[in-house]
DNA sequence: AAATCGGGGTT
DNA sequence: AACCCAGATTT
């Protein structure tokens, strides 16, 4: 796209987002760099409408990144439930004990990379929405966006020819609101199916809808049911720790569909690899959980 | 580049 | 039943 093109097709997309943005978000109504953080964490593969309630509870619950340092784990866990992908929860932890240790949150992309759980979307979108760093945010929609509209094709190309498109796409000023802009776009509109292009502000510049707007070639990935792979019985058997507290191996099988029995000991071994999981004297409980009184062996004394 | 890591809503 | 979702990390 030539400069003059970009710039009209900015300006177009920014009008766009002035009216049709999401801009009561929570996360986007503050520039709490931790608050950001916990936003984008738990945006990480999991939906928007999940996460909004969550979000209002984990600040309620943990403020700032000293309060959530403070917490323990078996706590952030609990807290956890429902958004998936559960250690993510134990990444934000330690994300808030790294803070904590080194005094802020980090102001830059490499310092914020430098924390646990945070890759390369999540730091530039930190950097960007609470400290207003003039960088590119680039998550699904965002790529998918810019493959359409700049490159012309049907679904997003790979990560280093996308990430050049949308540095070279960004403004001189105003690069928060232009990044929040394309999220949306990409989100409202430029969805992965059925986008609407009719009601597109930015189609006049779209090289896929001049290509004619070409299909996506399917794919044959065939992926195995659910229930059947090893996240669904790792998510169970966090869901029963979460609920029951320590655990007996026999209790957690029971947690279990019959088939994945067989495979408990692995599951519990990659769990208690990961930190979700310690043995106890009952068994199995989430980690650092201060010993509860009265369910403990009769040899933990009392206080 | 591909696999792993949850879970719920949408089509 | 397949697909989608504000990704990160490991191999």
């Amino acid at each position: 796209m030539d400069p003059d093109a970009a710039l009209a097709c900015r300006r177009a997309l920014g009008r766009w987002y002035s009216v049709h943005g999401r801009h009561a978000l929570p996360w986007r109504q503050t520039r709490d760099p931790y608050a950001v953080l916990v936003s984008e964490v738990m945006l990480q593969q999991t939906g928007v409408g999940r996460v909004l309630g969550a979000f209002e509870r984990w600040l309620a619950r943990w403020p700032s990144a000293a309060a959530l340092a403070e917490a323990s784990a078996a706590d952030v866990i609990r807290a956890w439930a429902g958004m998936g992908y559960n250690r993510r929860a134990l990444q934000l932890h330690a994300a808030a004990r790294a803070i904590v240790a080194r005094g802020s949150v980090p102001g830059t992309v490499e310092g914020l990379r430098s924390l646990p759980g945070v890759g390369p979307y999540t730091a530039a979108a930190v950097a960007s929405f609470a400290r207003g760093a003039h960088v590119a945010v680039v998550d699904t929609n965002v790529g998918r966006v810019l493959a359409r509209a700049v490159l012309g094709l049907p679904v997003a190309a790979g990560a280093t020819t996308v990430a050049s498109a949308a540095e070279a796409f960004l403004p001189a000023r105003d690069v928060r609101h232009h990044n929040l802009a394309l999220m949306d776009l990409g989100a409202l509109v430029c969805r992965a199916r059925a986008p609407s292009c009719a009601s597109c502000p930015i189609g006049p510049w779209c090289a896929w809808q001049a290509a004619g707007a070409p299909p996506a070639p399917v794919r044959t990935r065939t992926t195995p049911a659910f229930a059947t792979t090893a996240r669904f019985a790792r998510g169970q058997l966090v869901a029963a720790l979460r609920r029951a507290g320590p655990l007996s191996e026999g209790a957690l099988g029971e947690a279990l569909p019959e088939a994945h029995r067989p495979r408990l000991e692995a599951y519990l071994a990659a769990l208690a690899g990961d930190g979700l999981a310690v043995r106890c004297d009952a068994g199995w409980a989430l980690p650092g959980e201060p010993a509860p009184q009265g369910k403990r062996s009769m040899a933990s004394p009392k206080l």
